[in-house]
DNA sequence: TATTGACAGTTCTAAAATAGAACTTAAGGT
DNA sequence: ACCTTAAGTTCTATTTTAGAACTGTCAATA
């Protein structure tokens, strides 16, 4: 499969992923939500090369993830900043810390910490249910086609035929 | 950088896209979380090659994610199904599917709906403080060096001066 | 008995992406 | 004149991925 043919699959997972489904598009999302904001910072703090920066940093600003603006004239120069867009990323960012924090941490503990300023403690971020605000788990929830969906696929239906007689 | 320097990185986000941080990895745990856990479904649902297939499936049961249960005898089979800790990649799917939902669905509309079986009603993922349950925003959110923190680096430090300068 | 099909991979070559380093352009300061 | 900062671009070598074909086991069918 192609990145393009990921942009155009029914599924927000796929289309998603061809935003950010890559090695360095998430850690460089992560450097923007720590106020890196120009090129030679994003590769000090990085590693990255500045190759590939360049060409993630393009495509960010394709997707309408970043903007760039100018501060300064002469020569010209940019500064890469988060759009709504991309500050809308942020749940993706704290529930993939928070995984990390749970599941990949070392003997030494979390690398950092959350302070959330309203309520001045640190804190988890927890996803909940929109309507009744409970806690969600894979369990409880339950997947419908939308409008947007493909016809369903045979495979699909087979392997939940198949979960479904193993739970008996 | 390489895959293997990534999951040492003292950061909870790079460990995090080490496991799942490349085009097909995710793609395979959203079909997990659809209920697809045989070598030959995965292959027919996805188009993945069976190469790559093979190669992630082994990487996510190596960390963790996944668990090989048999289902068979003479020949023997396996199906893939998600541990514990899988499981609790279900907010980092969940909000990726949400921002997607938001971000990049077509005039068809979203390729999926979601009920919660607890209240019944179709619904959004929220992230949430879990100190005082307020939905989380990235200004609201003060960032500490945890425990397991490398010594700060010179690049945030400058870039963090001028943020705050440029708020003045 | 021979053949076909299901399943879970492995092996091969060609194409694409990435790493690592050097180079470019443009202006300001010493 | 020469050095520095900044934001890229260009180059070659290495690694990953795509795409297709092949392997090994067993069960069911002709």
């Amino acid at each position: 499969m192609k990145w393009d043919a990921l942009e155009e699959e029914p599924c927000s997972v796929a289309r998603t992923v061809a935003v950010i489904g890559d090695r360095w598009s998430l850690l460089v999302l992560r450097e923007c939500f720590l106020r890196i904001r120009r090129f030679d910072d994003f590769q000090a703090s990085l590693g990255i090369t500045r190759h590939l920066l360049a060409d993630r940093l393009k495509k960010l600003v394709r997707f309408g993830v970043l903007r760039k603006i100018p501060y300064q004239e002469a020569p010209k120069r940019y500064e890469y900043i988060l759009t709504q867009k991309g500050l809308d990323l942020y749940p993706i960012i704290m529930s993939i810390v928070h995984w990390g924090n749970v599941h990949m941490v070392d003997s030494r503990g979390r690398p950092m910490l959350h302070e959330h300023k309203t309520c001045k403690k640190m804190f988890d971020p927890v996803m909940v249910c929109s309507e009744c605000g409970e806690p969600l788990s894979a369990k409880a929830v339950h997947v419908h086609p939308g409008p947007g969906a493909r016809k369903s696929s045979p495979v699909h239906a087979k392997a939940q035929e198949r979960a479904k007689r193993a739970a008996d």
